[in-house]
Formats: C-alpha cells, sequence, structure tokens
DNA sequence: TTTCATAATTGGAACGTTCCAATTTCGTCA
DNA sequence: TGACGAAATTGGAACGTTCCAATTATGAAA
C-alpha cells in the first residue's frame, strides 16, 4: 500500500504540459487555458495527487498555518474561543495548529518554538500563567504577528485582545447591590494573575462607590475550575458574618459555587444570589441558568483571528490593544426571577 | 524587524565548519565531536537560527506531526481526549494538529485533505457523524497509519479504539434496578449513531435480563448535550406513567437532566436516580456527584496516541480493534448516598 | 503574407535541509 | 616513521514546489 509520492511532474507528464502549468493550475492563476486547467484537474484527480505543502512553504516561505496556543483547553472557555478562531482562520484558507500549554511555563516555550519551526504565519496566545515579556521577545523580534488573547502582558509589544474586566465586574456588583444584597463575596481565581486583579478592582470599586466597606475575608481565591468554586463558597460560609451574594472569578468557579451552596441545602438564586463571569454556552441552561458577565468565547476567538489574520495581510505588524466591551446577563442565579415572580403575587 | 532567515549555511559559515556537519548536530548524531557541538550550538543561539521544518519535510518525508480531528470540541469529553493525546505525542517529540469538525463531513473532508498536504505521519479521528468507509478510503489508502476513537467504522480498514458501551450501560442499568427502579429511562444522544446503538442495546439488554418490560417511549433522543438533557427529561415527565430513574447517553446529557428535573422541583439523587456516560472531570465535583459509566477520556486519547505511535514505528499499520474496558463508578446521583444514610440514621 | 500585441506555456534556478559517498584527521601500533 | 582503522568532517546531489525570464502559440490588424 505504500505508494511512491505523485509528484507535479508526474501529473505533468501524464497530462502532457510542463510542471509550471500543472504549478500555475494549482495556484488557480489565470493564465491557463480552460482546457488546459480541466485536463491537468483530471490527472489530479486520476493520480491522486497530494499537493505537498513543505516543498510549497519551503520555496515561498509563507506557510498558510496559524498557531493558537491556550493555557488550559479543559476549560470550555479556551476551547470555544479556539472553535471561534478555528472558523475565521480556517475560512481564509489557513489552518490552525492549536496546542495546550496547561498553564506550564516550560511547555509553552516548547510549544512557541515548534510552531516556529514549522514557519506558523501568526500566533494567538493565550498566555500561561507568569508569562513575562521577555517570553515572548524573540517570537516579536521575529516579526511573526502574535495577538495576545485574554490575558494582556505588560512591556510585550504585541496587539492584544482583552475584555473589559473591571467594567464587567462593576456592573455585576452594582446589580447585586440594586438588588439590596450588603455582603457581597468575590469567590475563585488565582489571585497573581492581571485578570484576577482587574475583575477584583471592578469589585471593590462598585463597593467603594455605594459606600459598602469592603472586608478582605470576602475575596477568596481558588483554582479557577468547578472544584476552586466549591471550595471557595465553603470557605465563605464559614465566616461569622456570611455573605449573600458573590461574585464569581468565572462561570466554572460559579457552577462550583452553586454546587457548594446545594450541598449545604442552599438554593441558588433564592437563598444566595450568584453571578458568575464569561457566558460559557452552559450558562444559559443550567439551572438556575446563570446570570454571568458576558464575555462571549467564540466571538472573541473570531475577533482574534480577524485581528491576526489583517496583521498578516499587511505584512507588519502595528501592535494595538483592543479591549472588548463586555455585558451583564441577568438570568436567575442572581434571584432577579425568583424576585420578580414575588412582585407578580403581590 | 523582519530579518533574513538565518541558515544552517549562515551556521556552518560563522561556526567555521561545513553544513553537514551542522546538520549532524541538529540532528543530536554522535559522530561528531563534543567541541565542535559546542561551538556549532553556541553560533546556533547567537545568531537566533530557526530549523526549518519544511525543509527537512521535503528531504526526509516524514514529518513528526501527527494530526487529531474532534467532531465537537465543546464537548468536554473531546477537549480532555486531545489533550490526553497530546501528552503522549508531545513526549514522543511530535507535534499536534488539531482540528475540529463540528460534526460536518464536508469540513472533515477538508482538514483531513489539509493534513495530508502538510503531511503528517498520521491520524487520530473520532468521526463526525455520518462518515462512511468511503470517507476515509483515499486516507487508507495513502498508508497513512489512522487511528479511530470513540466511534468505529464499519469496513474502514484501520485500527480503532473504542469502549464497551454495551456493558457500561448494562452495568448501569442492572445498578439501577438493585436500587429497585422499574420504570428507567435512557434520555439523550442521536439515535443514528453507533454509539447510541450500543449504549441503548445495553439498556435493553439489561432490561430483558431482569424481566422488566421495555418500552419505547421511555427512549427518548436528543442533542448529546447539557440543552438535550433538559428537553428529554421535561419529555420523560409528561409521559403518563412516569421513570423513576435514568441511565444518559453521556456526561453533558445527565448535566441537563438534573437541570430540568431541579426545575421541576425535583432532587436529581434524591427523587430520581441519574447515570451519566463518560465520566467528565466535572462529575466528581458536581452537586449532586454524578454517577457514571467511567470512559476516561485522558486515558483514552493517551492510549490511542500510543497505538498510533506504534503503527508509525512499525511502519506498516496492522489495524486493531480495541474495546477499552468501562466500569460504573457509584456517586450520588443514582441515590446511592441518599440510602446510605437512611440506612445509618435506622 | 507580415507584424505585433497578447495569451499560454516552459525550462531552469532557487528554497533549506538531509543523505550519501568520499575525504581528512587522529591516535595507535608495529 | 609508516600504516591503518576509527572518528570526524565534508561537498554535492537530492526532495517538490514556485518564481522568473524567456519562448512559443494565437489572433487581429496592416
Amino acid at each position: 500500500m505504500v505508494k511512491e509520492r505523485v509528484t507535479v511532474i508526474d501529473i505533468a507528464r501524464a497530462a502532457g504540459v510542463s510542471k509550471s502549468t500543472v504549478s500555475l493550475v494549482l495556484q488557480g492563476s489565470s493564465l491557463v487555458n480552460e482546457a488546459t486547467r480541466a485536463k491537468v484537474n483530471a490527472t489530479i484527480r486520476d493520480l491522486g495527487y497530494v499537493y505537498n505543502r513543505s516543498a510549497a512553504n519551503l520555496r515561498q516561505a509563507k506557510s498558510k498555518i496559524i498557531g493558537i496556543v491556550v493555557n488550559d483547553l479543559t476549560n470550555s472557555f479556551f476551547a470555544e474561543l479556539a472553535v471561534g478562531v478555528d472558523a475565521v482562520v480556517q475560512s481564509a484558507g489557513f489552518v490552525q495548529f492549536l496546542a495546550n500549554t496547561g498553564e506550564k511555563i516550560e511547555r509553552q516555550r516548547e510549544v512557541v518554538a515548534s510552531m516556529r519551526e514549522h514557519g506558523v504565519s501568526g500566533l494567538i496566545v493565550s498566555p500561561a500563567r507568569g508569562t513575562e515579556a521577555a517570553d515572548l521577545a524573540p517570537l516579536v523580534a521575529s516579526g511573526i504577528p502574535v495577538v495576545l488573547v485574554v490575558r494582556d502582558i505588560a512591556g510585550a509589544h504585541v496587539s492584544s485582545l482583552t475584555s473589559d474586566n473591571h467594567a464587567g465586574a462593576m456592573a455585576a456588583v452594582r446589580h447585586l447591590i440594586e438588588r439590596g444584597h450588603q455582603r457581597i463575596a468575590f469567590l475563585g481565581g488565582f489571585p497573581d494573575t492581571a485578570v484576577f486583579e482587574a475583575r477584583m478592582r471592578g469589585y471593590r470599586d462598585a463597593l467603594i462607590e455605594a459606600g459598602i466597606p469592603v472586608s478582605d475575608a470576602l475575596i477568596i481565591g481558588s483554582a479557577p475550575s468547578r472544584a476552586g468554586g466549591v471550595t471557595a463558597v465553603e470557605q465563605a460560609m464559614m465566616l461569622a458574618d456570611r455573605p449573600t451574594a458573590a461574585l464569581c472569578f468565572n462561570d466554572a468557579v460559579a457552577f462550583g459555587v452553586c454546587d457548594g451552596l446545594r450541598a449545604r441545602r442552599l438554593e441558588p438564586g433564592a437563598d444566595f444570589a450568584v453571578i458568575g463571569f464569561d457566558d460559557v454556552i452552559e450558562a444559559k441552561t443550567a439551572v438556575p441558568a446563570l446570570t454571568t458577565v458576558s464575555v462571549d468565547p467564540q466571538g472573541m476567538g473570531q475577533r482574534a483571528a480577524e485581528l491576526l489574520l489583517k496583521q498578516i495581510k499587511a505584512g507588519k505588524a502595528e501592535p494595538e490593544a483592543i479591549v472588548g466591551s463586555v455585558r451583564l446577563v441577568v438570568r436567575q442565579s442572581c434571584g432577579a426571577a425568583v424576585e420578580r415572580k414575588r412582585e407578580a403575587l403581590a
């Protein structure tokens, strides 16, 4: 079954033209006669020719591959992000090289190096925790367009696409305050990340704005996962002066918080208000449906891809920092529905 | 910023050796003198040389890339599968090309073609719904090792790694029967897939074995997602003779079923027994923790990768069909914990 | 028919690596 | 000192494509 490779020369011979003509056909050039094109295409099909992109890349030094590296593929936020990127990238005739770093800097280094070796023409990176500008320096110096998503890195001289974490968190907390909550916790997330920092600042600022004292005891970090949410809410409920509501670092944490509440026979939404962050697809269908700050991961992936493609096309990478707007989508987990029901009864 | 490419020849010149020697160093050959190696490596670092894999692939026609194509990356089962593959593949010095088909055959065709053009040395495929043996024929004919995961395809002459869906479903339903359930539903999944077919057969066989009549009304298909689970359980609860337990097509459906139950003020585990399938990471931390048939997606990805690497190394693809064993992990959603608590009180 | 522009086609030289066969260098032993 | 095997190094020919400059075919105008 191991056949000899069919090359452009074999096609040329079989079709009675030169290899140059075959190459022209392959590239869809308008220079070639319609009849010739048809004949060549037929031969290509007949011989089962497979285009050799390595050879093409070697000659023309631009590859139609774009790389995307994410820090945690098992988090559906990033999976959706990747899907968004893929959609755009692929309809532009590029193909996606996806790698998962699992938050490990070392792995990230390897993966980025490997992508460079394969000649990617651009890179979308959601950097692993603790990535520094220096880590990206050689990449940037090589002139390959890079778009940072989700997490920005100070001093890296590349484009970035983040979301307005501060405004989102403020909106969420304001909403909670409007509903009458005073003891509001901030649950989950690694405190040493810029995203945590921004969301937490938004949380504090909203409290300050409303004249509510900020208590550090109510800010409880954890892994940004469902399991992390469970432990964070457990810790929160051991406090002497328990919170009645929480803004969570992300949706995964929020789901965990709901789980943890139920484990203590508290119904999220009715007995305790929960707001998430990201608006993962599941947020809509969960019960209670999750009130959350919508970041739209797929849309973000698409925008990142478009930004990157633009830079690739332009040739030079003029760094721009886009911060996407964000909106609070009110569903049930913050108690809005319950209250509405009460109002209807009154 | 756009530099001239540094090549092996530049290195050779700068280090005062020949390009062949540099190539030898690059490949870690033992033929080269230690001092020379050090000098060359230093030069490589100094000049910021980046290896050009396209050129290498062109010459040696084997690529160190393995491709993985999945049908739905937003389903965490497949995301975890990909992570499992990545771990193995990467430690073998390969790099992973991941593509998502979103269950679209056409997209799958494109993606596979693109991977061939890039010269992948093997492919792990979780085929899109409706994929036929004929779709894979050209790929197989080309002699590239292929491993099918999750879904097998009859007549495709390639290796496959599936799980024992029939046995898993039987074990789950037997467990439900032991707990005293008689009206047991099978919820979710697309009925036209082989996986659905196998799980559903296991469900039926367990009922028959116990002398419980099988009712088609209790077998309710849906999208294999959380949202699908919600609609499926809604439909089930409209039946005149309601079920008291359900085996779900997968964990995503099972979570949806829990959501749907709660929407009707029914507590999963206590009021209605739910069993999932797959054992996604979330299953453990959810509340109630999900009783489920463990398929271990990451492990599956690893095994698939190992199988593929073995075939790549062996050179020829001797197709083998592995069906992984599967075990029921009993947690809370099937009511086991509740019952145990009652027993303790008695 | 010749002439010329335009449309099609073409051979050969790259691209950056690996591999092969050949050569040089080195150390050891007679 | 010379000879010899092993160790280390080397030049050149691939690999399959694209690009360039050059050539040939076509058809319209003179």
